[in-house]
DNA sequence: AAAAAAT
């Protein structure tokens, strides 16, 4: 059996008092170095002490619409970040002109940084002021939140309480994020503070901006991060780990939103995609590095990648790391390369679970850390409406055309109402995409036999709402962050709980409401009561 | 028993 959440953070007010104890000073002194609060009153001007850090001293005259063709005023790119451009592998000189001008010379594949704003979202239409910002930040209200550690800095409750520098306020500005959510107001602090964090919280909780908005923020201000030659091997200084290629995707879109316009580059790696193109990628230089385990080991026995210059490390899911059997990978990656030990980088390690094994994860990585944890946002007991309906196997298929008509009869629209269902086995997903295909509802289809391709482009199908069913395995349960998931239908149910409740957490996002139905039947009595 | 992940 798992251990549930409270456990979790009982366990872990143990584990984290213990190990903090011994070390209370390590991995502090970078702490000290960072700037620090400013009152509100100072806000928006230019931090007059810090003369180096130029990307904060202009706020744009402009206001900075698209993103592109705005920087008139400002002219944040060819002025005092130059070490920056230079080293991240952009030309310098002639920058504004160059950026303005789409079809300028250097356009040629990513040397000149697309516009991660103008992403797939817009494709599903807005609907209403709440949904503005893909946040019902109402939800996040009351929200248990445990921390413990020494020295834990305190919360903030905006944004504009944390020094994130000029460009990223603007990016998060862009993002439609009004205030933190919890997790990123407990976390963001504790990771500008230096210190290392061991978290309990879901992706779709804000969880990957709160460990991207430390490191983008980190390496901005980071004067030793001085330009390195661009060559076969890629030194990137923040590593982030996720378990599957489409969270590392998903995690890699967020982090560019974030990091657009800051001179910080992040490049993603992950398998079942040609290795030359994220080769090319790395060599044109990286900072912060997305990846899959698998590839990245591919990469560093290659020699294409080190992880030397690593100051940041954060691990995204490490119970399904864990789960899918990447210890191996991850211990090799984290402590058999060259990477900087605990104390020297700063490490951040994200888990939905605390049990035995992340425990001991957490105490092979982490220096005196700060245990977080957050409730769950929409969880199962608020937003998702559950039910649970006794069908037969063999009419499963016509029960859930039952449920899609009367979804269909209800008026709501295809667009929005995208629903996912969730299915034991490949073949089962794909016989089920097919059934359901003939019978004129327009479904695509996500699991491990297919490649990834067709499972990039059926993802891409399911959130624009060309194919507003999606027939998915397991490999889709957790941490994919779809918006606008109406209605999760466990066709087969998970063998676990906690699969169960990750399954349905692909609904109810961000404070949403959400429905989740689940076929029942005599095959599937074990879950019925705790079988231990 | 199945799923995921490097080729």
């Amino acid at each position: 059996m798992r251990s549930s959440w409270a456990d979790s953070v009982a366990a872990a007010e143990t584990a984290a008092a213990g190990s903090t104890a011994n070390n209370s000073s390590a991995g502090n002194n970078s702490a000290r170095t960072r700037s620090t609060y400013v009152p509100p009153h100072l806000r928006n001007r230019a931090p007059s002490s810090d003369p180096p850090a130029p990307v904060y001293s202009s706020s744009t005259s402009g206001t900075d619409g698209s993103g592109y063709g705005a920087p008139a005023g400002g002219n944040r790119w060819g002025g005092p970040r130059n070490d920056y451009n230079n080293r991240s592998g952009y030309s310098s000189g002639g920058r504004g002109g160059g950026w303005n001008n789409r079809t300028g010379g250097w356009d040629r594949g990513r040397e000149q940084e697309v516009n991660p704003f103008a992403g797939i979202e817009n494709a599903v239409e807005e609907v209403g002021e709440q949904e503005n910002s893909g946040i019902n930040f109402d939800a996040y209200e009351d929200i248990p939140v445990e921390t413990s550690g020494d020295n834990v800095p305190p919360a903030v409750n905006t944004f504009a309480e944390i020094d994130l520098g000029e460009a990223l306020n603007q990016n998060i500005r862009r993002c439609k994020y009004v205030k933190p959510t919890p997790v990123q107001r407990h976390a963001i602090p504790i990771s500008l503070g230096g210190r290392d964090l061991m978290a309990c919280a879901q992706t779709g909780s804000g969880k990957t901006a709160a460990f991207c908005f430390p490191i983008i923020s980190g390496i901005m201000k980071d004067q030793a991060a001085q330009r390195r030659p661009r060559g076969r091997v890629a030194f990137p200084l923040a590593l982030i780990l996720s378990p599957t290629r489409e969270l590392s995707m998903q995690i890699h879109e967020e982090a560019r939103k974030f990091a657009y316009q800051t001179g910080v580059k992040v490049v993603v790696a992950y398998g079942g995609a040609p290795i030359n193109q994220q080769l090319r990628e790395l060599e044109r230089g990286v900072d912060i590095l997305v990846a899959t385990p698998g590839r990245l080991v591919d990469l560093l026995e290659r020699a294409r990648v080190s992880l030397e210059m690593i100051k940041y490390l954060a691990l995204d899911e490490a119970d399904r790391m864990l789960d899918m059997g990447f210890e191996p990978q991850i211990r090799k990656i984290v402590e058999q390369m060259d990477m900087p030990p605990p104390g020297v980088r700063q490490t951040m390690l994200f888990s939905a679970t605390f049990p035995k094994e992340i425990q001991r994860l957490a105490s092979d990585f982490l220096a005196s850390y700060i245990f977080l944890a957050v409730g769950r946002v929409g969880s199962s007991t608020d937003l998702i409406v559950q039910r649970v309906e006794f069908v037969h196997e063999s009419d499963k298929r016509s029960h859930l055309m039952d449920l899609l008509h009367a979804q269909k009869a209800n008026g709501v629209h295809g667009k929005q109402a995208l629903t996912l269902v969730f299915v034991e086995t490949k073949k089962g997903a794909d016989s089920l995409e097919h059934w359901l295909c003939m019978n004129g509802f327009p479904a695509t289809t996500i699991h491990g036999d297919r490649t990834q391709q067709e499972r990039e482009y059926a993802l891409r199908s399911f959130k624009s709402g060309n194919t507003p069913i999606l027939v998915a395995t397991d490999v889709a349960a957790r941490g994919l962050d779809i918006p606008h998931v109406a209605h999760v239908v466990n066709f087969d149910l998970p063998n676990d709980i906690d699969d169960y409740v990750h399954r349905i957490g692909r609904t109810g996002r961000a404070g949403k409401s959400g429905l989740a139905t689940a076929f029942f039947n005599e095959n599937n009595a074990s879950l019925a009561r705790p079988a231990s």
